[in-house]
DNA sequence: TTGTAGGCGTTATCAA
DNA sequence: TTGATAACGCCTACAA
């Protein structure tokens, strides 16, 4: 007799009551193999009447495969990564896979040997790395600490050799900004980065400055600032460049974050946007539209990125599954795309268009 | 013999390696029971040699818990649900509870069966129900089907008896920041609502006409517009305000991105923020601080609600595990504070303080 | 201090 | 079309 304190009910406890086997409850359940109209019927109606839900892990135990992917992240209360998270979860959710989600409480935690361990102990299909490249954070990346792991795809990072990647082309965004102010007939470009430990930032002020070299226009050390990716910082960072070029006439900034502070300080010191000072900023987040004025900015496919990364694991965990191991890995760089608005181009000139 | 190509090595393996029992390898890993230090020495050894990871879900089977929580969210690309969810990752993290995440596409999907099957199927101890409050998005939660769930603790919604909620103070809220305008001799006073469909959005506005109310200023339904939370429905809403009532000389603003739209619309009028209008908001998010100018908001603590709820659920998950079901739950009600900046109060006002 | 037997809920294999 | 039996990896009870 089955316990009666037991929440749950079992496919045990449906074949007795259907007078069937197991093993036939599990194929109804399962919808799968031959079976008469008769008993599925008859079997399906007890599962109903008893409420029967199945136990994964009992399922994921046997079959060997748990249906879940692990993601690990930081930074949720930025754009960037809560958006790459919701792409993430929708296509994990089409493919039928859950979530199991590890929050870093910092970017480069030093040991993230237990989240990894975590993951693992609980056999996750596959996982996604997330995270943004700082410091020496993907130190831990070698190939004896991947071997023994599921598959993995890196979120935002260099190409790298038997490694799966999906990266937004933060270097050609950081080109598309600083070329568009070159095309607005800019020669004082300041560009406020993110700060430099973050590849994403190093790359948008390195395409920045590649495009400004190639146009021949002033590129120097004192055109530079060092933000936080924060409004505060962008708003330290533009003082900081006034103050040491006042000749500055636009402004770009690593992310909207910076540029909106960028645009407090103008304000404030009575720069008008665009004529004294075009401004443009990275990221295209919503509110971006709404800031006085209007920011220009670069766009790029957050979202899509996650939805990206989700695709190419489950790829990776079929052919595992196939036994064709380590088939060659190419990383997927996503474009950006310019967005042109008022703080760049004079309203009445952006009507014209 | 195991078969060789299993990717995992299991307990039986390291048992046979060390020349002990199974559960001698258990007891190791589990740090639990006597044992000589002797043989512990010894099979830790052989663990690392051989690498292997338990199996959590073989764990879970047989002890009847799983170690995780499932959470349902919804609009992660909103301040409110990432900051909350950061705080529920983060307070699960130390309680030794792994995440299994659900996004909904929409805050007010109609079926939300499957995902709280999946819950179930996966046997999660708890499940913390952070979906904002929107039309009737939680008639689902009916006693029958509470019944055949694991404990639920449910965020920002109106106190229920039965339930466990945790929720802030949004009516506070919007007296709070309807009173400071209030305190700064505003008389007439323009409400931009969020969607009225929303449970937070009718409190903050309710919370606002109160203080309104008991102060004697106006508040007719000419003083109020409804936004979607959008910074372009706040700029919308502003236009729409000026234009029925001139004589505005404030706005309450039930987020800050649609604060934001206003101040946005106030400039391109060429009103004086706050000489000729007064501007407050509310969550207080890190970017309000640098708008133009700095935005007086309401202050709430999302990342702490989050916390809290998983303290919440680990208490139910203990009591049903002791048997003690059905104990009785009080509402968690988080206070909220005002934070006053140049966007009600003139600088020189802020620095004389 | 250590080992044995049995079971957690499910699926795979092979017979019937 | 169905059913017995044996895993899957681990833990609890009870013995030794």
């Amino acid at each position: 007799m089955k316990q009666a304190n037991s929440m749950h009910v079992t496919l045990q406890d449906v074949a007795r009551q259907a007078g069937v086997s197991a093993k036939t409850v599990s194929r109804v359940v399962n919808n799968q193999g031959e079976i008469s109209e008769d008993t599925r019927v008859r079997v399906q109606a007890v599962i109903e009447q008893l409420g029967y839900r199945p136990n994964y892990l009992a399922r994921s135990l046997v079959s060997q495969r748990s249906h879940s992917l692990g993601v690990v992240t930081a930074g949720l209360e930025h754009h960037g990564p809560s958006h790459t998270l919701a792409g993430i979860e929708q296509e994990s959710y089409k493919l039928g896979y859950s979530l199991l989600f590890s929050l870093l409480p910092e970017p480069d935690v030093p040991n993230i040997a237990p989240v990894l361990d975590n993951f693992v102990a609980r056999r996750v299909d596959g996982i996604i790395w997330a995270v943004a490249e700082i410091q020496n954070n993907r130190a831990w990346i070698r190939p004896e600490v991947l071997v023994n792991l599921p598959p993995i795809v890196f979120l935002s990072m260099a190409p790298r050799a038997g490694l799966s990647i999906v990266a937004v082309d933060n270097r050609d965004g950081g080109m598309q900004a600083a070329q568009h102010l070159i095309d607005i007939g800019r020669k004082k470009v300041g560009m406020i980065s993110g700060p430099l430990g973050w590849w994403e930032a190093r790359e948008r002020l390195a395409g920045g400055r590649q495009a400004l070299e190639a146009a021949g226009v002033e590129c120097s050390p004192s055109l530079v600032s060092e933000g936080d990716w924060s409004a505060a910082s962008g708003a330290r960072c533009m003082r900081q460049l006034l103050e040491r070029r006042p000749d500055i006439d636009a402004i770009f900034a690593g992310n909207d974050q910076m540029a909106l502070g960028a645009l407090g300080v103008a304000h404030q010191l009575g720069r008008r946007i665009p004529e004294d000072i075009a401004v443009i900023g990275f990221d295209n987040i919503p509110e971006s539209d709404s800031f006085w004025p209007p920011l220009s900015t670069i766009h790029h496919q957050l979202f899509e990125a996650g939805c990206i990364s989700v695709n190419v694991l489950q790829k990776m965990i079929e052919l595992r599954l196939h036994g064709r191991d380590h088939a060659p890995v190419l990383p997927t760089i996503l474009t950006t795309s310019l967005i042109v608005r008022a703080s760049t181009v004079s309203v009445s000139q952006l009507e014209r268009n």
